[in-house]
This record gives structure tokens, C-alpha cells and sequence, in this order.
RNA sequence: GGAAGCGUGGCCGAGCGGUUUAAGGCACUAGUCUUGAAAACUAGCGACGGGGUGACUCGUCCGUGAGUUCGAAUCUCACCGCUUCCGCCA
């Protein structure tokens, strides 16, 4: 959520600033709302205080066992008028915080301004792509003779759902121990363990809801509202914070979750509908930093830098990117995307995500610390994946793949294997 | 699922229709004292919002939402959460 004084003070430069991210701010809307809501409001208030001080004054007057009739007389009508005006106010301030809601954050000055995602610009490239020297086969032809089955998670579920068997779903769990252990032992990040079922509180928290709920799976729950399936432990991390005044020395907060994640995927039919890079349900290791606001862009570089190490040890080529104004998500400030090379589609495909919202959630939450001089303040939020734990499978399958249908294992994951060095086709 | 109890500022905790302008304490901030620190003393100190150039001023907030009343932290109803006990259960 934006400041509302920002968009009272510099309404048009704030409308032009989200017209580079492809947003129309209704600046008609706010301006009329925003009128309405200062007139009502105003006179709202005026009622009340006339309110309180005449029944002060019956107070007084019953306490000194005065006649009180005269003063009833005066009050008499007040209650109704208040009532429909603070009804009215009500119903504006609903209006102007859905409004709100809606809007994305701003993007840092310095994000590259463009329309698409062929406006990102690259930052770095890591690592060499393999040369083969045989037909490269795509991770669904590899991993079909290790386990990987789509056959039966489309009998289980349906489309975008994957069954794994045996040594594959071993690798599968080796990979997001390995994130985790990394991020944990290394990297100073606290292991969570998160609810995968949300309330909607949490989702508005950090920016799913309102605007995107038909990109969720929503549970129904009792007479009272819904549980939603996380679509990313982004949601469960960062609304730790949520309603809480942190003290100054917790800060910068580090945690990290590995949890499956739940997407309704609605508006990407016939996209990547081959293989498990676009599943319903999929695993990820998330990094989530709590920080000082004015070490926020500090530490989106540390994050950036925590989910490359990951694909530096997995050997995996790659490149980093800033997304421009245009392809960020609706709560970024600023975003890098990393992108792992898929040698099956010769190209790099999107593995994590690394975003600072600055105080874009915090203020949606009302997370706050307390500053050097005991002032409360909103926090900065960052999330990033440190790294999508299906993505990276499939990067390793067909990067690691040799000509006789097998997988190497990297090494950075072999202990994690009980020693195994090659996935090899099994029957069983 | 059944029963009982409880949700008050950053924390603890009093208040149970009208000087509540939410007591008191802890924590915190500043000052006095001190070589420095601690202790002690003095003062300050909730959040959010509106109006005003400003000293300031007004409003809202006691889990959430409705209701009763001239007036609600306080009374009524519903819901949510927590605690304890019983039942069931991985």
C-alpha cells in the first residue's frame, strides 16, 4: 500500500511514476473520494464533539442532582444525523483503503524503465553453458525412465501435477535440504516452519488479495471464511511481522521456510504446459529479511547473492537480471530475477525471484520498529527464492544428463544422497 | 465435539455506565548527582487519523463486529483467538 500522503501532496507524479509499470492510476477517482471523504469526515467529527461535550455536561449536572431535561432537549435529534453521517464516512473510508489496495507499489528510480519483459536488463552472466556432444533431451524425456511420472499425477490431481518415485524424489528432497542447510549454516538465515493454509488477513498482508485471488486455491472453512493455500511461504514468513512493533536490535530479521507452494494458475493456459516448470503445486526454499529501511537495497543485494551461491555449488549456469518497470510484481520496488540455463530449450528460465517491497507490505501489515529516537516506523520487507526447488530439479536433470539416459549427481549434493553419484533407470 | 475461564498501551496490570483526560508498575528518553557507570531523584513518554503556517486543537481506538444509552473499556448478542479440563485423534 502506498502512503495516502504521498498521493494527497504529488498525486500526478505519482500517477506518472506508476504509468511506468503499466498501471492507470484513476486520479479522477482518488481526487473525488478524497473530497467527499475531508467534507464527511469533517463534519462527522464536529457532531461528535458536540456529542461528547453535552453528554459531559448531563453528567456533571446528574452528579449534582441538577435538572437534566434541558440539555436532553438539545442532544435530542443529534444521535440520528450522527449515525448516518458516520455510516457515510465508513463506507468512503472502505471505498478510498479498496482503492488502495489496488494500487501497486512504486518502483525505485533507478529500475529501468520499460514495457515488457524484453525490457529487462541483463546484470551478469555465471558460468559457461555445457557443450554435448549427443541429442540433449528435456527433463521430462530424462526423468521418465527415473521416476518422474506426469501420467500419474494427472490420474491423482490432474494437469500440472507430478508424481515422483524412488531415487528422483530423493534427489528432489536432497536439493531443498541442501538450499536450507546453506542458507542456515551459512548465510545466518532462522529454519522456519510455516502454515500452509493462510488466512486472509496474511494474503492482503502482502499483497495477493485483494486484487489476485483467482491465482489462489481457497479452502472453505466453517461459516465464517476461507483458509488459502500459500503460493509462496513469502506469505506465512513475512506476516510474522505482522502488527508488531519490533524492537530496533531484532532487526535485520532473516528467515527461511521450505514449503510446498499453491497456484491456481488461472490466465496461463497452454503456457509451459509440458514438464513441471508451471505446476499447481511445487516446492521452494524462501528467504525473507526484515530490515532497517535505510538498509533495505543492501540487502537485496546480500539476498541476490544468498540464492546464487546455491547455483554457484549446484555448478548450474545462469544469469541475473533487473526486471524493468513493466514485468515487476505488484508489491516490488525493485527486482532481480536469476535464470538458470535449460539446455533442452536453449535458453535461461526464471528460478528465483529476489524483490525489496520496501515499506510497500509493512504498511499494508502495519509492521513496525522502533526507531533511535523510540518513534514507531515501517519496516522494509524482502523475499526472494533461495531457490525454487522443482526448477532447480529440472535444471539439474537436464544439465547433469548423459548420453545413456543416467543423471550425475552434483557433488554439492551427493552427501545428501547416501553416496549415490548417477541416477540410474530403476524398475522398481 | 462438550464445559469453564480469559482477551486493556512496547510489556505487566487496575478499572466493570458519567472529572477515565485508561490508575499503578516495568521498559524507554532527557536531566540532576557521579571521574565513569549503577542506584536514587526530577521530568517526559500509547497508536492511528482530521483541521491549522504555527503554539495548538478535534476525533477514533480497551480482541472483532453489531446492539442498548444523552453517554460504553464497563451492559446485551454474535464471531475470532488464547488457557484449562473432558472426549476423539496422527
Amino acid at each position: 500500500m502506498l502512503d495516502i500522503q504521498l498521493l494527497r501532496n504529488d498525486l500526478y507524479d505519482v500517477a506518472h511514476r506508476l504509468d511506468q509499470r503499466g498501471f492507470q492510476l484513476d486520479t479522477v477517482m482518488f481526487s473525488a473520494l478524497e473530497t467527499q471523504r475531508k467534507e464527511i469526515q469533517t463534519r462527522t467529527q464536529d457532531l461528535q464533539a458536540k456529542r461528547n461535550s453535552a453528554s459531559k455536561l448531563i453528567g456533571q449536572a446528574k452528579a449534582k442532582g441538577e435538572d437534566v431535561a434541558p440539555i436532553m432537549v438539545e442532544v435530542a435529534g443529534l444521535g440520528d444525523e450522527l449515525k448516518m453521517l458516520e455510516e457515510e464516512l465508513a463506507v468512503l473510508q472502505g471505498k478510498l483503503n479498496d482503492f488502495l489496495m489496488r494500487i501497486p507499489n512504486l518502483p525505485h528510480e533507478k529500475v529501468p524503465v520499460g514495457r515488457s519483459a524484453e525490457e529487462n536488463v541483463e546484470v551478469r552472466r555465471v558460468g559457461t553453458p555445457r557443450q554435448f556432444d549427443f541429442p540433449v533431451k528435456d527433463h521430462v524425456d530424462v526423468g521418465s525412465g527415473l521416476g518422474l511420472s506426469f501420467e500419474i499425477g494427472a490420474k491423482l490431481s490432474g494437469a500440472r501435477f507430478v508424481f515422483m518415485k524412488g531415487p528422483i524424489a530423493h534427489l528432489h528432497r536432497a536439493i531443498a535440504q541442501f538450499m536450507i542447510d546453506t542458507h542456515t549454516r551459512e548465510h545466518g538465515y532462522t529454519e522456519c516452519y510455516t502454515p500452509y493454509l493462510v488466512n486472509e488477513a496474511s494474503l492482503r498482508g502482502t499483497g495477493q488479495l485483494p486484487k489476485f485471488e483467482e491465482d489462489l486455491f481457497r479452502v472453505p472453512h466453517g461459516d465464517a471464511g476461507s483458509f488459502y493455500l500459500i503460493p509462496t511461504s513469502e506469505v506465512s514468513l513475512t506476516n510474522v511481522v505482522r502488527d508488531e512493533i519490533i524492537p530496533l536490535e531484532a532487526l535485520p530479521m532473516k528467515l527461511t521456510a521450505h514449503t510446498p507452494c499453491f497456484r491456481s494458475e488461472a490466465g496461463s493456459y497452454g503456457k509451459d504446459t509440458r514438464g513441471m516448470i508451471r505446476q499447481h503445486q511445487f516446492d521452494k526454499v524462501e528467504l525473507v529479511h526484515i530490515v532497517h529501511p535505510e538498509k533495505s537495497y543492501d540487502a537485496l543485494d546480500e539476498l541476490v547473492g544468498h540464492a546464487e551461491e546455491i547455483l554457484k555449488r549446484l555448478e548450474l549456469p545462469y544469469r541475473v537480471i533487473t526486471l524493468c518497470t513493466g514485468d515487476m510484481g505488484f508489491g516490488a520496488a525493485k527486482t532481480y530475477d536469476i535464470e538458470v540455463w535449460l539446455p533442452a530449450q536453449n535458453t535461461y528460465r526464471e528460478i528465483s525471484s529476489c524483490s525489496n517491497c520496501d515499506a510497500f507490505q509493512a504498511r499494508r501489515m502495519q509492521a513496525r520498529f522502533r526507531n533511535s529516537q523510540a518513534k514507531t516506523e515501517f519496516v522494509h520487507t524482502l523475499n526472494g527464492s533461495g531457490l525454487a526447488v522443482g526448477r532447480t530439479l529440472v535444471a539439474v536433470l537436464e544439465n547433469y544428463q548423459n548420453e545413456d539416459g543416467s543423471v550425475t549427481i552434483p557433488k554439492v549434493l551427493q552427501p545428501y544422497m547416501a553416496g549415490i553419484e548417477r541416477l540410474e533407470f530403476s524398475s522398481k
